[in-house]
DNA sequence: TTGAAGTGTAACGAACACAATTACAGTTCC
DNA sequence: GGAACTGTAATTGTGTTCGTTACACTTCAA
């Protein structure tokens, strides 16, 4: 199964970033079409990464605690701690090998690459924009 | 788990640059540090992308098509068909929330940009450039 | 001060992805 | 004809992810 917790992230915020008041997790796993505990998982770090604030008992939920403008997937992305774009093999190497016994290195060298590259994508788009998007469509 | 098709892929490629003559899959088994299968079906999607010609029969074994400063990692990644960067969320949308019916295609937007920024860096670095990171390495 | 309506979080299960492994048919060379 | 390879199907074990149930805790309002 492929780990959606960046796309589900980044719905919730979108969501509440149309919100006026706040929402409760049953609402955002409407939303999102999944359960409210999968959603409560998430907020909770998005909620260390202070990108929401939540509040517990009733009249509970969650709202934004930045102005849509001032978020961008990039702290959406480090908020959920997505995993490595690039796995590299962690085994031993082969001794007698110069290509095996160097691979590891090699490897994290083009895999930090590929999530900068990564990173630097998402560091220019902001919640506001993806809202800007959902009102052309109607 | 994590994919580590691409990692292999590399590890074996490399190995085969260096390679004066063919290697069969129990060699290239060694140095990944896998079993010979799993090199064998990665070799196949290898082949597929003619990054490499294998023989059958006794003496059989692998050998790179082209020259390691032709072969860059994005023809690696394509190769072995990697698994999207960044997934969507596929399930049906909550038709009463205008974010749940705009998700999905503000998220492919997203994760297309994000595909596209690791195939750029992937692009600029060859076979080429890893063997001299071996050299250096000793 | 009690009940309703929320969140926080642990525990468990089902579905899935991946690699390892076994097995064997086919190919090639000697 | 046998040895040494590749090609490929089938099965298994392990880890990941999400869904679900359960329940303690918090808050508000009557």
């Amino acid at each position: 199964m492929v780990n959606q917790q960046f796309t589900f992230a980044v719905h919730i915020l979108t969501a509440l970033a149309f919100a006026e008041e706040t929402m409760d997790s049953q609402e955002l796993a409407t939303s999102v079409n999944t359960n409210p505990v999968v959603i409560r998982r998430l907020l909770l770090g998005l909620r260390r990464a202070r990108l929401v604030e939540t509040y517990t008992g009733k009249h509970g939920g969650t709202k934004l605690s930045k102005k849509p403008g001032e978020i961008s997937l990039l702290a959406v992305y480090d908020a959920v701690q997505a995993r490595p774009v690039i796995a590299i093999n962690e085994r031993k190497a082969f001794k007698h090998c110069r290509v095996s016994c160097n691979m590891r290195e090699i490897m994290s060298g083009v895999a930090a690459g590929a999530e900068d590259a990564v990173r630097k994508h998402l560091r220019g788009i902001t919640l506001q924009q993806l809202m800007r998007k959902v009102r052309r469509a109607g």
